[in-house]
DNA sequence: AAAATAATATACCGATCGGTATAAAAACAA
DNA sequence: TTGTTTTTATACCGATCGGTATATTATTTT
């Protein structure tokens, strides 16, 4: 890896947090040098602009959550249990390395929605790609007898995502753990039905 | 009403779609000028600055959400059929006369989390009375009979909420109105149950 | 209608915005 | 080690940011 490569990823790693919290608009250069410790001129030697690092820093974001949530999945060796990992991931969110400030999907989904075609791509993309993942999860279910009640996959994954993406959205604003927890056990009960 | 009095009602219409949409930052004076026909000295006469405006649009877009959905429970007499007018309501969002660029709430709950206290104390505040109004409604239902499951209103409350805002965020990122319908449809069945 | 008051427009403030040209420094290749 | 290329720092650009002082225009009140 060359310097620039590691500077690159440093410049990212930095402001990962930046960006998930005050946002695209937010987040000006002097926060990206502040948190480096770095100059402009390093920071648009690296970057084509503060387009490119958000771009960029997104994606990391997104793959700090995947592969979270992909490790737990693959700790579990049912669909019951596959499935369940999500619950259990989003009911310990803090306790996991998630980036501070929330979901990064939720809060780019909400500030790009009308500003920033690029990131509202991606954001749009990550969760698609999401929905699919647990739409095949449960299809797996239903071929392997495991599912036996009748069951839409994509209804499911749906509400599950929107119930886990609202909680995020509650327990962040009012700033009770408790309102995770007690949400969180609706989208359990959601999934033990199933089965 | 004063003629002062009027200008300020017309600011707050005026930008009350553009804060909703572009969020607390990215709204600039200049967007309100533009918006309004107004310059910054009228705007500063009426208000104390951005803040000020900001925080009455919000209750401005709030109590258009909140007319609207008193006006469509108060048109159910049964428990069942009020808590399902929400279902109404949020299915058919588009039709209703609800400020563009989605909940109010979700988009100051993202982007107020770590910046703007004042307008995250106004969602937490608003949040918390649509909580207690449908825990409300639950309860009731309880007392008088209509609803025999036991069920913990509270946590009814808290899915029912979360599933919509989590709806909100699917709907307005992927553009595709079908999800809103099969998400909702998840929320009737929630609430069906109840019965 | 005249005087007092309130509301709006103009012109400007310093600060910060994202971005760039260029020079100094560090990393690399020979 | 020397020469070349890449990376970083400095200084600056015009534009826009939120905000204000003041002049001008409406609106009230008398």
């Amino acid at each position: 890896m060359t310097k620039a490569e590691k500077t690159k990823q440093y410049i990212i790693a930095q402001t990962a947090t930046l960006f998930n919290k005050k946002g695209y608009a937010g987040t000006s250069l002097q926060d990206i040098t502040t948190a480096t410790g770095l100059t402009k001129g390093s920071i648009y030697g690296n970057f084509g602009g503060k387009d490119e690092v958000a771009l960029a820093v997104f994606d990391y974001n997104i793959s700090k959550v995947k592969g979270i949530l992909r490790s737990e999945v693959a700790k579990h060796h049912t669909i019951k249990g596959k499935l369940m990992a999500y619950v259990d991931v989003y009911t310990h969110f803090p306790k996991f390395a998630f980036p501070d400030g929330g979901c990064p999907m939720l809060n780019t989904a909400v500030e790009a929605d009308d500003t920033h075609p690029q990131l509202k791509q991606k954001a749009r993309d990550a969760i698609l790609r999401w929905k699919k993942s647990i739409e095949t999860l449960i299809e797996k279910g239903m071929k392997n007898g495991e599912i036996v009640k009748p069951v839409d996959p994509e209804q499911m994954a749906l509400t599950i995502m929107a119930t886990i993406e609202g909680m995020i959205m509650i327990a962040g604003l009012t700033g009770k753990p408790q309102y995770r927890k007690t949400i969180m056990l609706s989208v359990s009960k959601m999934i033990e039905d199933l089965f």
